[in-house]
DNA sequence: CATATTCAGTTGAAGGTTCAAGCAAACTAG
DNA sequence: CTAGTTTGCTTGAACCTTCAACTGAATATG
């Protein structure tokens, strides 16, 4: 490999790579099961009881939760920690099955707006007892309130690594809390 | 709906769902985020410097923990938290590159095992340190010592609803340990 | 021994996600 | 005002995962 010219990389003696411990390897396997594992068990339970998976599900409990069940599709980007383009997709079936309808933003017209239908309602009203019956089941069961505490700690310092930006900071809840 | 004769299924009186509170919903929001985030970096990062995503990764990283970097197909679905369907797909893939081979097993007709290949070993070899670091930055550098047990103890009691069986239990490392 | 069942693994199609490219509206500078 | 850039969103292709169907080998049953 030739070196361009210029940008003479500084080239610091390669640092001794740092092994996790049996601890850390412990704890790191641990995550990598539950992220392998849980995403599947709550796809097919929303999948089986609302023919939603689990993003089609947060978008719409997203949109339930604004005061005119509308959001800009780049705000909702960010809300459901998805891509424009995967959103696009997505957005596409759920209006195909009219569980709500995208319309151009009259303030900016490079913009479009995600509206709930009354049918989408429904869909994430019926839908949400049984999801948050499952997330209930398989994580908040298993954990008394000091350990929930110490664990959403943990997963905050980690996410302040994974998403510096903290783009998704605003207050929602994807319908675990009650639907009004 | 038409109920079928017979199966009279005893109606209990809807329970009354069980919504999340504040607390609750924070660190579920947490281990949301996290699933959706650190996924896509692992995956890029080694996507860029070795040409495998985590579950290619993951595949060569267990076979190389073997004392003769072989492991029945069944086996390694297991230990990678996939399908065997998934497995066989990315096997193909691997084997395409050269990474790894499949072999029949003498002991039984109906089995392959996969045999980690030299450059397969060389491959992981060269991915691990980079991997590892990337692990450490975006998780263990966040937590002390302290922090790792709790989060972990959390995790594990989780895993226990989330896969009961277990089936995962051994112990491998998906080298984040030193190789050898 | 014949037949049925289970087990290990593969395959092709369907579905979802990512990626790069593209379009049009809005902003920015000269 | 106009040319260039940025922003918001969509699109189609490539890729990966899942699902159901299938093969062949081993085991169980009569």
């Amino acid at each position: 490999m030739v070196k361009p010219p210029g940008h003479e990389v500084e080239e610091h003696p390669p640092a001794p790579v740092r092994w996790l411990d049996a601890d850390e390897r412990g704890a790191w396997l641990s995550l990598v099961r539950v992220m392998a594992r849980l995403p599947p068990l709550l796809d097919s339970q929303l999948e089986r009881s609302a023919g939603l998976n689990f993003f089609g599900y947060t978008i719409l409990a997203i949109l339930s939760e604004q005061e005119d069940r509308t959001l800009r599709m780049s705000r909702l980007a960010t809300l459901t920690n998805s891509s424009p383009s995967r959103l696009s997709h997505a957005a596409r079936h759920l209006e195909g099955r009219g569980l709500l309808l995208r319309e151009a933003d009259p303030d900016d017209g490079r913009c479009i707006r995600a509206v709930l239908t009354g049918a989408g309602w429904e869909a994430v009203a019926a839908a949400a007892p049984g999801h948050v019956d499952a997330v209930r089941a398989l994580v908040f069961d298993a954990l008394d309130t000091d350990q929930i505490g110490a664990w959403h700690e943990a997963n905050e310092r980690i996410l302040r690594r994974v998403d510096p930006e903290q783009t998704t900071r605003p207050a929602w809840s994807v319908a675990t809390g009650a639907i009004g």
